[in-house]
DNA sequence: CCGCAGGCCCCAC
DNA sequence: GTGGGGCCTGCG
């Protein structure tokens, strides 16, 4: 099997900090679907040992190996909150997740909670996708721009009232004018994108931060707010747009990258998921 | 059975 | 320009 090497990364805090949502851990691999593609990927060390529809060249793109990662960590390590934050989490990389896959996703995101959001975006891909294989692993690919314009299946996709703003990306989109948001500057990008339906604020910064390649890109959500006013605001409250300006500010252009590592930090600390860990090093941070 | 989840939208003030 | 309720659905 094809080894890939890999400094200052790591497979499993990239996978499990919850950007994307079709990662699964059996044993000591990863199985990850990103739109057509299935492979296999573990780490050990440097070495990146993989098998399935991939190459080289596709994954150093889609785990953003061309991120230099110490000039991002030393930019964004301003306190002791990301401080920490980095050290528990060094080699976390935000992915380049396909733009329409990352869109549907965070359109399923509203209001639900990650073990829900996987579910949806699985039932959505096992309604709309073709099967694919690798070893006993058996899944669906993600649908591609133009599947997803039957209301009765996404509704049995239990999409809910997000079904609505599905198809409407669909016909709105392509696969060309989703690509051509990745032309900067970030505001225009953002913009365009909260034309559509259903995506405001928090689903385009999630977009553009983990497909597009906007690394100052800041998504508020509610786990991020509630610690940002705390460390940063003194435990008042404060809006999400005051948060975000405040952030892109004084984090400066890897603002996005400052907020997947403080939200790790976050999920952590107040027990997040109750994902399936596969680790024995329970350390119980108890409060 | 009620309340809420990684939001958005619409409607009052 | 802010603030609060409703929304599909699943789970505690």
């Amino acid at each position: 099997m094809p080894i890939l090497k890999a400094n200052d990364f790591s497979l499993a805090h990239t996978l499990e900090c919850g950007q994307v949502f079709r990662a699964a851990k059996v044993g000591d691999w990863y199985y990850v679907n990103a739109r057509d593609r299935l492979f296999k990927i573990r780490q050990k060390g440097d070495d990146l040992t993989y098998d399935g529809d991939a190459d080289d060249a596709f994954l150093r793109r889609y785990f953003s190996l061309d991120h230099d990662l110490n000039e991002i960590l030393a930019k964004i390590g301003l306190d002791e909150h990301v401080s920490k934050a980095i050290e528990q989490y060094r080699g976390l990389r935000i992915l380049r997740q396909d733009p329409w896959e990352c869109l549907i996703s965070f359109l399923c995101s509203r209001a639900q909670n990650i073990p829900n959001i996987k579910k949806t975006v699985e039932s959505i891909c096992e309604t709309f996708g073709k099967k694919v294989r690798l070893d006993d692993y058996v899944s669906y690919a993600f649908p591609a721009p133009g599947q997803l314009k039957d209301m009765e299946g996404l509704k049995a996709a239990k999409t809910g009232f997000r079904a609505e703003s599905i198809a409407a990306a669909n016909s709105l989109q392509t696969e060309e004018s989703l690509a051509a948001l990745a032309k900067p500057p970030y505001p225009d990008a953002k913009k365009k994108l909260m034309e559509l339906p259903g995506v405001a604020d928090k689903v385009a910064d999630c977009v553009l931060l983990f497909s597009l390649g906007f690394l100052q890109a800041f998504p508020v959500d509610t786990w991020i707010k509630q610690a940002m006013c705390e460390c940063y605001f003194g435990g008042q409250k404060v809006s999400p747009d005051k948060i975000r300006e405040f952030a892109q500010i004084y984090f400066g252009e890897y603002a996005g990258y400052a907020q997947q590592y403080l939200f790790c930090q976050i999920r952590l600390a107040k027990g997040g998921e109750p994902e399936p860990e596969e680790e024995e090093n329970g350390q119980e941070t108890g409060t």
